[in-house]
DNA sequence: TGCATCTGACAACGGTTCATGTCAATAGGA
DNA sequence: TCCTATTGACATGAACCGTTGTCAGATGCA
């Protein structure tokens, strides 16, 4: 009977904890780099794990099942995003439409960096489960209110949901972005910008 | 050596021909309904073929494999949902907002009372297969034509693919759908019509 | 009525995936 | 150096699904 006096130790300069947390790390993205090649229907937990260079009991000491990891690995890839604008727009000079340019810009920027990840954690994801489409939905609802006070509009009061409208123009922008990824990128930067700038502005209107 | 002098033979009432056709009819029907309650990707080819009342067997006497009854189904709601845009805009009185209030609304009432289906068809099967995405781009296409020619705007010219604004208001449009579908219905027709002509006379801008 | 076509229920096969388990080899602590 | 926690490669089992095959019974025709 063992009385475990070392129970964790440490191993290659990491504690227990850290290296637990490093795994995860690797699961994240290699998850991301997974889905946005095979889509996330077309990819397996093996596929995963060989991406992270782990194993599959590595892969259920830190998810308990395979969403989970996508769940976490989307949000994982809009907190990255969304600090991305943040900080495009509090560089930003002018007023609300240059703003909002300079945010459109960073936006669209950032997916053309990553085209195949945008489709898998913008559009594939809808209803795979409803915890997914929870986070799904909260976070366009936080690029929405990105937007809006972007452009200097008041915080909808105690909507607890967005206004049909504000979700028109999310969706239309992001409509936006997957047709010109779909496209090749055959239009210049600013012209997918302009499009996106002419549905946020008609946030403005009245 | 059977001669075969009546290959195919008389059925209750119908031919060879003509039964093949009718089960094929109910496999779409039930595609229908089976992806609109479970979702296309959780739906199995037994569930569907158990609400349609046929078997396995007959299934892939009409179709060769699973996807090929998604697209069928999914080009058969396409055509009726346009097919009722359309009557509704010969109908229309007025001038371009009118015609496009009237068809939103045509448009939001016939996803109202199929819910379920217009998360699947419009949302979910995005990036099924290059064949499913390329049947999806095509209607939504045909979408934003339908708006474009109900405003009174000359087609776009040669342009091969819709500009990017016009697939910024179809995505928008529907994304207002999907959110007032989520919200159970929460916002009176009037008001989701309004939200959707805001992004539309968008394309009348300029 | 007799016979061949047609139908529907169900079995069977092959493949895949998730999730868990086994075990030898490695690395760190005493 | 010895022992054990840790790791990684691989095996295993259970479940599911798509697809094809089997077969008895129902149906229509001569």
């Amino acid at each position: 009977m063992p009385s475990s006096p070392v129970a964790h130790r440490r191993y290659r300069g990491s504690s227990a904890e850290e290296r637990r947390a490093q795994r995860r790390e690797q699961f994240l993205e290699a998850a991301i780099q997974v889905y946005g090649e095979q889509g996330y229907r077309n990819a397996t937990v093996k596929a995963v794990c060989e991406a992270a260079g782990l194993t599959e009991r590595y892969f259920y000491e830190s998810f308990s099942h395979s969403e989970e990891l996508l769940v976490a690995s989307f949000q994982a890839v809009m907190r990255f995003l969304m600090g991305e604008l943040e900080k495009a727009i509090a560089e930003a000079t002018g007023g609300p439409a240059e703003r909002i340019r300079t945010m459109l810009t960073a936006y669209y920027e950032a997916l053309q960096r990553y085209p195949r990840s945008a489709r898998v954690f913008l559009v594939e994801i809808s209803g795979v489960s409803p915890a997914v489409d929870q986070a799904l939905e909260a976070s366009l609802g936080e690029f929405g209110d990105l937007i809006a006070r972007t452009l200097g509009l008041r915080e909808e009061g105690g909507a607890a949901r967005p206004s049909l409208l504000r979700a028109g123009v999310v969706g239309g922008v992001i409509h936006i972005a997957l047709n010109w990824i779909a496209s090749g990128y055959s239009q210049p930067i600013h012209e997918v910008v302009g499009a996106g700038m002419r549905l946020c502005l008609v946030l403005r209107e009245r």
